[in-house]
DNA sequence: CTAGGGTTAG
């Protein structure tokens, strides 16, 4: 792929520094004739009714002594807002545009975006007054609201009333674009911006959009124009550097990361903050850095900084994650004991913790405590809980926890859903789960995903009802569902399982028709579907054809041959596959292992292969994926 | 006097 957006760079480059404001404004216009087709004059989506208002606004400053800033700081509530509004509506004459701007930033604040834009209409409808400040923040709510598109029709209303939208104004609508990634159209306005001298971007205008092209995973460009700006006399700051330096620890760049952290610790002497850290500890942490990640909690003490309800989260999180539940929680205790009171992630991610290690006692414990300590548990929290009891087949405490969530008025979701039918169709419960399947959809309107299809389809061929089956993936068809490669697998799977090998080969078959490749595990069902069936020919001769039709065979592949032999009694060639396997890095899962020790001590297998099974064993910690997860 | 950008979770 080229990168059009480095050679766009360069052209940048010569752009001189100086603006004309009244060329400005001409040109601004014409952009707008330009640019923002579809956010035209007359037909702004919000404004559609509002008629052209030119009065000029004439703010009284009597009228704003009753209205000293800290009115607005005090507001907590949106009613106490709205009614200050109406009062201040019937003041005549009218509050200034400050004091407007300062209530409806202060509704901003309390993220009740509509109620802002809302408000500003009501403003427009009496004529108070309005300046570059006011539309700014509403168009702010517009992109919150992910409605960048009625933001540019502010802009466009903005002039008819002789509002010019400056630098602060461009930085909202190109963070706007960026958070309905519409990377693309962000470069362009960028561009346009600079090229048209129509503002000169700023610190904050260059930061919103590196952090655009780290969304979508282009950190050199990021880097590039991090350098660019830095050449135009832009000084990058703190947050520029948080900005690149969190993407490039997300992508698993974290020695690159570091490299930008020393560069600008050291090079240009810009202090890094806890979120600098913050980053960066998770970027060590999840890339198993713990010594890193420990120096760097020595970096900040250096500086300093204190840790952050965040940092410990990520603490708690990464430990959680290496299945180290019990540390997590000694993190939690030590965050208490210095008086930071954990939130809803901390113990969601330590419930998780207890889950994925199957310490449901445990994981209660924290659920017990946090409701104790007046955290209200969100659709994270019960995912969680329902994961872990499903996982235990503890269905009927999965199914009081389901109960739970809508009894406090939660709204599960599609993965609570997902979680729980998973749950059901392990222990067998399959007339329990259609029924909540159809309740999914019926009743909470919820829609089933392509994750949801393949639990109902997997679910179901475990449990020998493999019609239902059938049926449901013929439906899914003739509705136009997504039928990928992932779906056939398990169909041809779940045959096969339910002893209908005419079936599963036929819809091997369906594949080529359909135009869709086999993937490994397509290949690794069929040989398990062949050896299932005795067919030993079969099953070696698609594992030769494998690497020719681009299924490079894994380690699953190399089990399921394994079993698929020695259940077959091919005894002769376990012995080169072993080594084969021993060449390629590849481990014994837990059921070949046994399946290997069993022949070996009865006497069908030599001896000799004890050593070598054993050098296949995964070390400790990390288990072989098993048959299951095919 | 009033507006914009960066970090955590199934």
């Amino acid at each position: 792929m080229e990168e059009p957006f480095q050679i766009e760079i360069e052209k940048v480059r010569s752009v001189t520094h100086e603006t004309n404001s009244q060329l400005q404004m001409k040109m601004l216009i014409n952009s707008f004739k330009g640019t923002f087709i579809g956010y035209s004059f007359k037909n702004p989506f919000l404004f559609s009714g509002i008629q052209t208002i030119l009065a000029p606004f004439h703010s009284d400053s009597t009228s704003n002594h009753h209205l000293p800033s800290s009115v607005f700081d005090k507001i907590t509530k949106l009613d106490d807002a709205l009614q200050l509004f109406d009062q201040m509506t019937q003041r005549k004459p009218l509050p200034s545009a400050v004091k407007f701007t300062q209530l409806l930033q202060a509704v901003t604040k309390m993220q009740h975006y509509s109620c802002a834009i809302d408000l500003f209409k009501q403003m427009e409808a009496i004529r108070a007054p309005a300046n570059v400040y006011t539309t700014t923040i509403v168009i702010k709510c517009c992109c919150q609201m992910s409605c960048t598109r009625e933001g540019f029709a502010i802009v466009a209303y903005g002039f008819r009333r002789g509002i010019v939208p400056n630098v602060i104004t461009f930085s909202t609508l190109l963070n706007g674009l960026i958070l309905e990634d519409r990377i693309l159209e962000a470069e362009r306005l960028f561009k346009k911006l600079i090229k048209m001298k129509l503002c000169e971007p700023n610190v904050v205008m260059y930061s919103t959009m590196i952090k655009g092209l780290c969304k979508v995973g282009i950190n050199d460009t990021a880097i590039a124009l991090l350098r660019l700006m830095d050449e135009r006399g832009c000084k990058p700051n703190v947050i520029t550097h948080n900005t690149i330096i969190d993407s490039l620890c997300k992508d698993e760049m974290v020695d690159d990361a570091l490299k930008l952290f020393n560069e600008m610790v050291l090079h240009k002497g810009i202090l890094p903050t806890v979120v600098t850290y913050n980053s960066l500890i998770r970027g060590l942490c999840s890339s198993g850095r713990w010594d890193d990640a420990s120096k760097m909690l020595t970096g900040m003490e250096d500086e300093r900084i204190s840790l952050d309800v965040i940092t410990y989260n990520i603490l708690v999180d990464a430990l959680c994650k290496e299945g180290m539940a019990e540390d997590a929680k000694a993190v939690m205790n030590i965050m208490v004991e210095t008086g930071m009171d954990p939130n809803l992630v901390t113990y969601n991610s330590l419930i998780d913790g207890f889950c994925l290690r199957g310490d449901m006692r445990k994981a209660k414990e924290i659920f017990d405590l946090m409701k104790i300590r007046g955290h209200v548990p969100d659709v994270v929290t019960y995912s969680s809980l329902l994961n872990g009891y499903c996982k235990k087949s503890e269905i009927d405490e999965a199914l009081h926890m389901f109960q739970e969530v809508t009894e406090k008025g939660v709204t599960p979701d599609v993965i609570t859903y997902n979680t729980i039918l998973q749950g059901l169709f392990r222990v067998g419960r399959c007339k329990d789960a259609r029924e909540l399947f159809n309740e999914m959809q019926a009743h909470n309107h919820i829609l089933p995903t392509a994750f949801t299809y393949r639990i109902v389809l997997e679910g179901l061929c475990n449990n020998h009802q493999l019609d239902e089956a059938l049926s449901l993936f013929r439906l899914m068809g003739e509705n136009k569902l997504e039928l990928d490669i992932v779906v056939y697998n398990i169909m041809i799977d779940g045959a096969s399982k339910c002893g209908k090998f005419d079936v599963a080969k036929a819809v091997f078959s369906e594949l080529s028709s359909r135009g869709l490749h086999p993937n490994v595990r397509t290949c690794n069902v069929m040989i398990r579907c062949f050896f299932r069936e005795g067919l030993v020919r079969e099953a070696k001769e698609l594992f030769q054809k494998m690497a020719g039709i681009d299924c490079v065979p894994n380690q699953v592949t190399y089990n399921v041959l394994l079993q698929g032999l020695l259940k077959n009694g091919q005894h002769g060639m376990i012995k080169m596959l072993l080594e084969e396997m021993e060449g390629q890095g590849f481990s014994v899962d837990a059921s070949s292992l046994s399946m290997l020790i069993d022949d070996i001590s009865t006497g069908s297998l030599d001896d000799s292969l004890l050593k070598l099974s054993g050098k296949l064993v995964p070390k400790e910690g990390k288990e072989a994926p098993c048959m299951e997860s095919i």
